[in-house]
DNA sequence: ACTAATTACTGCAGAAAGTGCAAACTTTCA
DNA sequence: TGAAAGTTTGCACTTTCTGCAGTAATTAGT
């Protein structure tokens, strides 16, 4: 159950829409992990879930977003201002770790349970490739905004350097506190990245 | 034309598959960089290549293999065989390179334009996500070969490094001579990671 | 040069992911 | 209660992609 607070107080209307997405989340999540990716079609989700195919793409515009559990991943103009404030290519790295991290303890807030997710990448690894695919959409909107403190080239390696951190989150942990504050444990990624490169590099 | 050479000398029927494959590739890549990704259906593709539907699929396993012009990424016995003669995480990520560097390199021997993907790439940018997804597939065959000489978090993270070195290079060229060798190519561009994370890191 | 065996091409039928549209239904609020 | 607003659904349609079976072309044997 990915509803995390206030199923109370809240009008019936928005209630219901809580409830049927979560319940088609929940479906998905059931059924890949049971059945693979395969064997999971929209339609087996649907049923599952006690839903349309049409109130399925009504709520979610893919079926790895559903799977997921997210419409999309969301950078708000808070989060960009208090990157673009930052002075050019210092701490770019930094900063990118800290605008990236706070979007994905954004979705975590939203019900987005990363250890689930997880879990699922490590039992079907075919699902990885549509993961990737989905996550390129961040991918795209931060690689724009680091080209507003570097050369594209440059901007497009940093940012490359941390969503590389990111994939490694989504399969595996390095330490078990990391859900805390993801951009920290981000930071540490890339660092151990540097170090694997520094030691086997020559 | 991507045919390289030895149109004459070969056998009726050989001729005639590369010049299909040749024509079908031709054509989405036309196809795509004057309309959009959108605009080239399977279908425009195969009416301008002057074959059935069926006869795409079965040069091509999907649309972004045919743009692209590669049916897979493949990883031959003697490339594997030098990178397992490797000594654990000794020059990792070195080692890594000189064998990502191979499998790219030999697909530019079998006609795959860098140059045009790249040149695509800059003027459609929604293509991306595909064509990332589409080398996921290379990726996940090298994760396999580096959990063999370390960690599986490690080679994840090692991969991944040199996996963002290859994404860098789809995009953008920081020097004019890659095509020559792209494995020194990709380990400069894991060095310039390396440096601008250094350089930006705390 | 004619036949027989490969091998490629094609059409057809169909699965599965998505999308737009309009009808039917439910909640809300006056 | 009844109108307004919002949600769900069915339907028709597009697009990518697969299996199957038949047809056409290349090749090899005599």
């Amino acid at each position: 159950m990915t509803t995390l607070k206030s199923d109370h107080e809240l009008p019936l209307r928005e209630r219901k829409k809580v409830e049927t997405r979560a319940a088609i989340h929940d479906a998905a999540l059931r059924l890949v992990a049971e059945n693979g990716v395969g064997h999971a079609s929209v339609d087996a989700i649907c049923s599952e879930a006690g839903v349309s195919s049409r109130t399925f793409f009504n709520y979610f515009p893919s079926k790895v977003s559903a799977i997921v559990g997210l419409s999309s991943f969301v950078v708000t103009d808070a989060q960009r201002d208090e990157f673009l404030t930052g002075d050019g290519e210092r701490y770019l790295v930094r900063d990118l770790c800290t605008l990236v991290g706070a979007v994905m303890d954004a979705t975590a807030r939203d019900g987005v349970d990363r250890e689930a997710i997880r879990d699922l990448l490590g039992r079907r690894p075919e699902l990885a490739p549509d993961v990737i695919r989905f996550a390129s959409e961040l991918r795209h909107d931060i690689v724009v905004l680091a080209e507003q403190r570097t050369t594209p080239a440059r901007a497009r390696l940093a940012v490359t350097l941390v969503m590389s951190a990111v994939d490694s989150a989504l399969h595996r942990p390095l330490d078990a506190v990391y859900d805390e504050q993801f951009s920290t444990w981000l930071f540490e990624a890339v660092m151990t990245m540097q170090a694997i490169a520094r030691e086997s590099l020559d």
